[in-house]
DNA sequence: AAACACGACAACCGCCAGGCA
DNA sequence: GTGCCTGGCGGTTGTCGTGTT
């Protein structure tokens, strides 16, 4: 990012009061207890050491990483610049047309759930896809054109009736087509394994190397240097991060609220739904048609898709406010007592996520189902790379040359960089085990 | 060349939920 | 049971670069 000014005169978020800023670059920010804290963009400078930290203590935490690094941001300011720019599986190439198509696809039936969608596009976050989508709506939206492309409808609409057959959903759901089945809760077992092999692969120097000299350091690029000169994409399938929380777990549409959600059969849609984990295309492939319901999902104006087909959410919110498909906009419908519909508990559910992914009703479930893959896929997975510990630390070089080279050609950076170790200027001798101010 | 509009992106903010003492 | 802390999520704002007039 161009991002890189150091000046920041604004105060300190409210959320990040609680952090204690040690670090007085004479930059601005407010005060904490027990100093300043920054921000604005992040220095490159910033970054390296919330990499070093990362690699060192892992994720979480956040609010320790400037207690024992001495920089001046907030825990929740670390925690979004390494979740957004700095976690080694993010890709740094542009959102290309399959994900652009895949995003629309999963816009149409998550709506604004961008963590969830930043889960079904490896290396992409939550804040990219969001920006990508409010770009794409106010562009959209400026050139007349439906947010959802047609064959999006029409598959969204296929694919929900083909989901009928499953769930016995009532004719309602045709005015639905965002209630496909999809495996929202998808957690891949090797993603809990991304940090532990990044402590591996980050250099022990820059591990050691103290805040304040990195500090010291320009933003021309420090970090491009500390970081591998390419990414373990490969290695380290990007993919949501372990227990993420998902908002209203008692519904992942967010505007179906609980009691809707106890009625409406999202056990095809949830986390057991494993008929899509794997084959997300299923839900636009279906070889049902139904031209009617495409049809519907656009407004006279052409602006928000009305998947559900309900007039009236098709109007208001939308142009003014970025709006979750008017699916989740249908709560009434849905919670109407007039449409039994079939338990999360239902034997098909439980069937399904007995096999592959965690109970649509239980988000602990899923979290918990999470945990026992990634335990166990993790420990396999470390042993295999194990060595590269021993590696970087004895010889970067080798290593990055060696290990690095069959990954994603993208650094993390967006750069091909080289690597710190061959300058091997770093310094050492302080950890962030220790505050070093 | 300057002004403006727009896109793209980073970062911040407020809210909320889970964990824990 | 309650309150605090921490972290996650979605919405919003701010900034910069670029194209157009």
């Amino acid at each position: 990012m161009s991002m890189t000014s150091e000046s920041d005169e604004s105060t300190m978020p409210k959320n990040c009061i609680d952090s204690l800023a040690v670090e007085d670059d004479g930059g601005g920010g407010d005060v904490g207890p027990n100093g300043p804290l920054k921000k604005g963009p992040w220095t490159s400078a910033e970054d390296a050491i919330l990499v070093a930290y990362v690699t060192k203590h892992g994720e979480g935490n956040w609010n320790a990483v400037h207690k024992r690094t001495g920089l001046a941001r907030c825990g929740k300011s670390c925690r979004l610049r390494w979740a957004n720019h700095l976690r080694p599986d993010l890709k740094k190439v542009p959102i290309s047309q399959e994900e652009e198509d895949l995003i629309v696809k999963l816009h149409a039936k998550m709506g604004n759930k961008w963590a969830r969608m930043a889960a079904e596009l490896p290396g992409r976050t939550d804040n990219e896809i969001k920006n990508f989508w409010n770009t794409r709506i106010k562009r959209k939206e400026r050139a007349g054109l439906p947010i959802y492309p047609p064959e999006i409808c029409t598959e969204a609409s296929n694919g929900n009736q083909q989901s009928d057959n499953l769930s016995a959903f009532p004719s309602a759901d045709a005015h639905y087509p965002d209630f496909i089945p999809v495996n929202n809760f998808e957690i891949p077992p090797i993603e809990f394994k991304n940090f532990e092999l990044h402590q591996k692969l980050y250099p022990q120097a820059l591990l050691d190397t103290p805040a304040s000299c990195l500090l010291d350091i320009p933003s021309s690029g420090l970090l491009p240097q500390v970081l591998p000169p390419s990414y373990p994409i490969k290695l380290l399938p990007p993919t949501v991060h372990p227990p993420k929380r998902l908002r209203g777990s008692q519904s992942s549409f967010p505007s179906l609220n609980a009691g809707i959600a106890n009625v409406i059969p999202f056990g095809s849609q949830y986390p057991d739904d494993v008929s899509v984990q794997n084959t997300q295309s299923l839900i636009y492939s279906s070889s049902y048609d139904n031209p009617n319901s495409a049809s519907n999902s656009y407004d006279h104006m052409g602006r928000h898709a009305v998947l559900n087909g309900n007039p009236s959410s098709s109007e208001p919110a939308w142009p003014t406010k970025m709006e979750l498909p008017s699916l989740q906009t249908q709560v009434g419908y849905w919670g109407s007592p007039s449409s039994p519909l079939p338990s999360l508990e239902s034997p098909t559910q439980n069937n399904l996520s007995s096999n592959l992914s965690p109970r649509s009703s239980g988000l602990l479930d899923a979290v918990l189902y999470g945990s026992h893959t990634v335990k166990n896929s993790t420990n396999s997975f470390l042993q295999q790379n194990w060595n590269a510990v021993d590696i970087i630390d004895a010889s970067s070089q080798d290593f990055y040359e060696t290990k690095w080279e069959a990954c994603e050609p993208i650094s993390p950076f967006g750069r091909s960089s080289s690597s710190l170790f061959s300058e091997g200027t770093l310094m050492s001798g302080i950890s962030f085990d220790e505050p070093n101010m």
